[in-house]
DNA sequence: AGTTGTGTTGAAGA
DNA sequence: ATCTTCAACACAAC
């Protein structure tokens, strides 16, 4: 699933690239799923609409992968579930790279393909000032890798807050960029179990939740993510977040901290996994 | 072989 | 305010 690091690493190599994909134009666009683009509506509107233009930036806002276009435009992409970006020479042997449902032709004879199995991935194209002042874009709550994070602004947004603390961790109005995967992760490190309700959290766990949502989060950039399911960065290749991947799908396994078997609960639509003796 | 689990987001209903 | 369910979809696992 593509949550912050994901997300991190595509842009990181994106800019990487060789040959570079920044300044490239669009000449072309090929879909088997026009549904993929929400907007415009219409797929062939979308098409007349990006052709010509040329790629200024890369950046991200969340989950979220903003390509600044020429004429004032943005070309944002939320992966969703199971989508990643190819660019390139991509690694063409692994079946998750193998769900392509939309191509970029672009004019220096690349292809930027959006693989994703379960279609749920959303490509939309916007005038820039209209996507920053959208109410989508305007209720993101701040990047938990930014400076400007700090405690403090983190400690505001959740006290008095009668919500569990690892829903209001995925809570993207909240802050943005974190998913079940590594709310799950942060929430072992900081030794608390993913039920309590916020408001309950004592000063030390909440400031030892914080100090892990930073480091989770950097360490799983290091590592280029986390490809346990079907993420893969533009090259196609594998992150190797794995190796960190300490409670996460692991129910019946051993807490690599106690021993005790780790559980698995449901919390709303998805599940919780945490050690029942190391997460208080 | 039909049922269930997988998880992001937004909408709808309680 | 907080919660629950559903829907978009495909496939692996039981």
């Amino acid at each position: 699933m593509p949550e912050l690091p994901e997300v991190e690493t595509t842009i990181r190599i994106l800019k990487q690239t060789q040959p570079q994909i920044l300044k490239a134009g669009f000449v072309d666009i090929w879909t088997d799923f026009p549904g993929t683009v929400k907007k415009p509506v219409k797929f062939n509107r979308f098409k007349k609409e990006i052709l010509a233009k040329k790629i200024k930036r890369i950046w991200r806002r969340g989950k979220n992968i903003i390509f600044e276009l020429s004429d004032d435009y943005s070309l944002l992409i939320h992966q969703k579930l199971t989508g990643h970006l190819l660019y390139g020479e991509w690694d063409k042997k692994d079946r998750a790279n193998s769900y392509i449902h939309l191509k970029f032709f672009l004019d220096n004879n690349e292809i930027l393909a959006l693989s994703d199995l379960r279609k749920f991935a959303k490509v939309e194209l916007w005038k820039t000032e209209e996507l920053l002042n959208s109410k989508e874009f305007q209720e993101l709550g701040p990047d938990p890798l930014d400076k400007k994070f700090t405690f403090k602004k983190y400690k505001n947004l959740l006290i008095n807050k009668k919500i569990k603390i690892k829903q209001i961790l995925m809570d993207q109005k909240v802050i943005a960029g974190i998913g079940n995967i590594y709310s799950d992760e942060i929430l072992w490190r900081a030794r608390v179990h993913p039920f309590r309700q916020v408001n309950k959290l004592t000063e030390k766990e909440l400031k030892d939740i914080y100090k892990n949502i930073k480091s989770v989060l950097v360490k799983a950039v290091k590592l280029g993510g986390e490809s346990f399911s079907d993420y893969r960065n533009p090259a196609g290749k594998k992150g190797f977040f794995d190796e960190e991947r300490k409670v996460y799908r692991r129910e019946g396994e051993k807490c690599p901290n106690c021993g005790v078997k780790i559980k698995r609960l449901k919390m709303g639509g998805r599940s919780a996994h945490f050690c029942p003796f190391c997460q208080k």
